[in-house]
DNA sequence: AGCTAGGTTGAGTTTTTCTACACCAAAATA
DNA sequence: TATTTTGGTGTAGAAAAACTCAACCTAGCT
């Protein structure tokens, strides 16, 4: 009585690694960013593997998806499994062009703070070929063809994390407008720039200082932070700064700081390495020339 | 001077199984096989991915692929990789459906071998089903979504291997044409039916009998060996048959053996299993059946 | 009631993957 | 030497997979 049905295929690789990333995010949402794709295509992918498997993967409730506990004791293999072929493409780049380092940061370190470090870097190491990717959140090094990434974080340090410097605010702004500012009241009467990434930067600065209540109401949010000093350099308003990435114009005399107070963030500059560059001979050279100081 | 390109994007998943498997076999033809795919698709893929790694990874002798160093490297790399995924597809498998099992054999070992074993086998464990799936060649049980396999070799047993029977090979006819038999000069005026995939089997038991020349010349060769067994069962001719397959007939009556010589190959018929089949509770009972006699 | 976050759906499109088939070159065979 | 066989390549077209888009749904918030 056995049938001889056609040979099975598996599921498709690419259902799998949609489950994979969608089961350890805890979210088809979070999976397709980091698939760089839709959460619709997520969705589809998911659906396959499970008309696949013949059972349901996630219970869907409608405030986000859960894993059923039959798939729950799954994911562990799939994760190992997909962080296994990402160390063998890392291997893969390493191997073809052992010089070629890719860095991914965002988008106002890559513009305000790397170059000088990087011009630093190309001296002492000519063979080096560094290139920045601008993105707004960190990728996923295991998985990426990344070697290593800069961001801004308050997590605490894993064993591939490097603390570069912490990151401190405080206003600026041209010389002119600073001519109108005697005391903390003449905010009010200023246009307050604020990255939309780090949009309540200015009540943490504020609240740091005599507290003054509803200050920080206004103001313009730029989603570039780029923009924002663009728009403080004409004398647009007062920028919350980041340190890291204005020293250059507080050199030049560009931009200057209207109040002294300087606020310690709980929030750290990160390199993170992937694994094949934890490894790498080169490490020690980066890391001198990204944590010493520009210069 | 960084620019920022966009995103880098890993290599197609596909296009690494391809790898793997081409690299691990050590042939694109092979490794269409095993991926049941053309040799062309695997051309491309390969090609795919040595354009996105910027570097060949064969090297194209017209008779054959051989690896580039570089190449070589990666491999285990890889194939750790897919192993594992293989792994986790089992689990998957196994943890849906634990009293499905999927079984590659031969098709003739399919329609006269197997089919008395699991009706016993159903009638022990009715909760068991199992199907067959009938194949040419044996598939790879780490990375396919089957759990045993079931053919002939000569390769010495692997740690997940299991040893059925030995292949004794002899030649059987109606009782008809044995009657026209009367030594092994008569088998001149016959056709000698034969298997194609074990053409060569009437050389080794005429070898191994007083040897008479060139008796084997001739013959007809069919590709299945259900046909061929189908033709001398019609007094088509003599067959050579393989002990497993034609047990039933000889009890019955349906077919006989003209001569006595029973040829004892070096091959033999192995049961593999898959890593997930081996620490299944299931194990003991099918191969209870499985090696044991047919009622 | 309206808003939001997260997921779904289905149509339509783009990309990937595959096959078919003609072709090529070396090696094996005759 | 001619011929066949083996294994890979190239291209066009077809099939399948993957993705996007935009509308929609639902539960929890405000």
């Amino acid at each position: 009585m056995p049938v001889s049905p056609p040979r099975p295929k598996g599921p498709h690789l690419n259902a799998l690694r949609a489950f994979e990333a969608a089961a350890r995010l805890g979210s088809f949402a979070a999976a397709a960013e980091e698939l760089s794709v839709t959460p619709g295509a997520i969705t589809q992918h998911i659906k396959t593997l499970e008309a696949w498997a013949e059972t349901p993967l996630f219970t869907r409730n409608a405030r986000g998806v859960a894993l059923t506990p039959m798939a729950e004791a799954l994911v562990p293999e799939f994760t190992r499994a997909f962080d296994q072929l990402g160390l063998a493409v890392h291997a893969l780049r390493k191997q073809v062009a052992p010089n070629k380092i890719k860095l991914a940061t965002l988008p106002s370190l890559a513009q305000y703070w790397l170059p000088a470090r990087l011009g630093k870097l190309r001296q002492i190491a000519p063979d080096l070929q560094v290139s920045v990717i601008a993105l707004e959140e960190p990728p996923n090094l295991v998985r990426e063809p990344i070697d290593m990434s800069l961001f801004f974080t308050s997590d605490p340090l894993g064993p591939n994390d490097i603390e570069v410097l912490r990151d401190r605010i405080f206003p600026i702004c041209t010389p002119d407008v600073a001519a109108r500012l005697t005391c903390l009241e003449d905010l009010r009467s200023e246009t307050l720039l604020r990255d939309s990434t780090w949009s309540d930067d200015w009540e943490h600065w504020l609240s740091a200082q005599t507290d003054l209540g509803g200050i920080a109401s206004g103001g313009t949010e730029h989603s570039l932070f780029a923009v924002a000093l663009e728009e403080a350099r004409h004398g647009g308003g007062v920028l919350m700064a980041h340190e890291a990435l204005v020293q250059r114009f507080l050199v030049s005399g560009e931009l200057v700081r209207p109040f002294a107070g300087i606020v310690d963030l709980p929030r750290k500059l990160v390199l993170h390495l992937s694994p094949e560059m934890v490894r790498s001979d080169q490490l020690a050279l980066i890391k001198d020339v990204l944590l010493g100081s520009a210069q």
